[in-house]
DNA sequence: TTGAAAGCGCTAACAT
DNA sequence: ATGTTAGCGCTTTCAA
């Protein structure tokens, strides 16, 4: 076994692969890029030439010729401004969300032996290294989440003609795909539950208020509670962080103490929500039936465990993917953007 | 103002640099790379020509002379065998502790303008994958964070050549550099503040017993109970899960009703646990006074907050990374760990 | 201090 | 179907 390990490794070329196959560089490289027109009996031989060689192709040398690096930027993305540059910006992994976008892409790119660089962009800085990191040709393209309504970085991606796509929809409308989830559904599902649940004095903690997502979902259940004769519902602003839920509970507590149902914008808002409630004594879901959005971990981690507006974002992440690597393939492509269908995950808060 | 930018992004080399400078190529390479015996004025103009041209170097062209690629790999490992091949791999990601890391990895690297290259390694495939990524020269080097203890991920990195370095130590001993935080101190700085409250029927929940920080932990807390007197604590082993702290708080509170304190091994499974003591009308801390440890995000989400003994994490990360660039650097360098040192961060749960 | 020239390992015309 | 050849853009001796 161990006389066919080479004592250097990775130090084999394809030059010396022909010399052992005794063909030309060329027919190996033919052979490796799965050209087709190479005599079955030579690629044979060549491929036990790679395997006593244990030759593994040089990336640099190939990158530099086609000019592909065959590799993306996941990035994630804020709209921070030059103040204070958080050296290390927890809560965007914090989030639960950000767990499963990064599943859905890392699932996608697996099997093609593809892997995401990470980056964060929440400071000008930041987003000048990204624009300038793939311009170096360190990637192919960019996928971006961004965690703020006002981020500058679409907008410079599409500027410099470097291949992006969006994980939602941008605030205003840029040439640049995306892929989203149907927020507006999302809210009339939510809706239409606590209503035929029986709720009759309903509210609702929307998300902030300069995000799409959060105008779409507040759009969609209101819309929908009007439509079952509830046209006014009391709302609270919150900014999707556990925290801001809780402090949203405590105020829809002390306005509207008579709320038997409550639709919240995200899991993480609905989790601190929960806390409050309990604190005030609400039966869960007896006396307020409670309806998140995401089905994130933190649907799970709640007591007792959410229902919640699921959104499929390791299809979307994995779409949003594929997506990226059509433009980089055809760069003339042009801009999509692929909407999916949020579904009701019924667990026990309502 | 937009008359400089040129129409076509990322298109000049050193030789258009070289031709607007009126000098060699070999200059404009010695000026780029900061050597110095250039002089001045010439450094000067090959600036100017830099900008003019909108040059940003080929990294391809670069990496395959200088034989660095300038990224690492930044791999989330487990020990999964061939089996159930989870495409979307939630947990990792969900698990606040990787925020913690991957921010101390980013906040090292983005001075040097290096970002991580993201790699899941659960299967054997994959563990496959993420060597031969390395042998191809994505990479020069890897950061390894596992979630389980038997991964064989490290030493396969070890045997290839390959330089790494792991977040935590081996379980069995292996010749690589690691971090990590002094266990056993911590659970030392728990019973000490568990004791110092008046706690007197004192329990614990470990992690899995398999894993080296489980048992350093309980080592630690069990030998300073011990000379304080208590040398026999109920034990009871946890995965580190928020459901397992849910488990093994309802396994405590039946076996050992009148318990006032709790030391649990990590802040997820501590979050769990508070809800089952809330469910069983405790009073936290005046029933029973709860410590944590990680001091991950789920520390403030539990209410009340969890008193926990804090690893600096994002200072072990960026350690962690040091010590792979100086590996990186100086392949002859000897291995190295680097053990830091806990703290206890005092909130309301004890 | 600067320039000329030789590759790094690979792919892609082009020729055979 | 296979081989020959010309670079891709950069760094790095070696000369001058």
């Amino acid at each position: 076994m161990s006389e066919d390990l080479p004592s250097i490794p990775s130090s084999s070329t394809l030059e010396d692969v022909a010399r052992v196959a005794g063909v030309s560089r060329a027919t190996v490289s033919r052979v490796i890029n799965g050209i087709r027109n190479v005599d079955p009996d030579i690629q044979e031989k060549v491929r036990q030439a790679i395997s006593v060689t244990g030759y593994a192709p040089n990336r640099a040398a190939r990158s530099l010729v086609t000019r592909r690096t065959g590799s993306i930027a996941l990035v994630v993305s804020g709209a921070g401004d030059e103040g204070e540059e958080d050296p290390f910006p927890n809560r965007v992994f914090g989030d639960p969300f950000f767990g499963r976008v990064a599943s859905g892409v890392l699932g996608f790119l697996r099997p093609l032996g593809m892997h995401p660089v990470l980056m964060l962009a929440e400071t000008a800085a930041a987003r000048e290294q990204v624009i300038s990191y793939l311009r170096q040709g360190n990637a192919d393209g960019a996928l971006l989440v961004s965690s703020h309504a006002a981020d500058p970085l679409p907008k410079l991606l599409v500027d410099a003609g470097l291949p992006a796509v969006l994980f939602a929809r941008p605030p205003r409308p840029i040439p640049i795909s995306y892929v989203d989830v149907a927020h507006r559904a999302g809210g009339t599902l939510a809706a239409d539950h606590l209503v035929a649940r029986g709720c009759r004095r309903v509210a609702t903690i929307t998300g902030p208020l300069d995000v799409p997502a959060s105008q779409d979902r507040l759009a969609g259940f209101q819309e929908t509670m009007a439509r079952h004769g509830h046209p006014y519902i009391p709302i609270v602003e919150g900014d999707f962080s556990h925290d801001s839920g809780e402090t949203a509970m405590q105020r829809l507590m002390a306005e509207h103490p008579d709320v038997d149902g409550v639709f919240i914008a995200n899991d993480l808002m609905a989790q601190g929500a929960l806390l409050v409630l309990r604190d005030h004594g609400r039966r869960i879901p007896d006396d307020v039936a409670v309806v998140g959005f995401d089905d994130s971990s933190a649907a799970l981690a709640c007591r007792p465990q959410l229902t919640t507006v699921r959104q499929p974002m390791e299809d979307m992440a994995a779409e949003m993917t594929r997506l990226l690597l059509s433009h980089v393939e055809e760069p003339e492509r042009r801009v999509t953007s692929v909407i999916f269908e949020p579904t009701l995950v019924i667990r026990q808060s309502a």
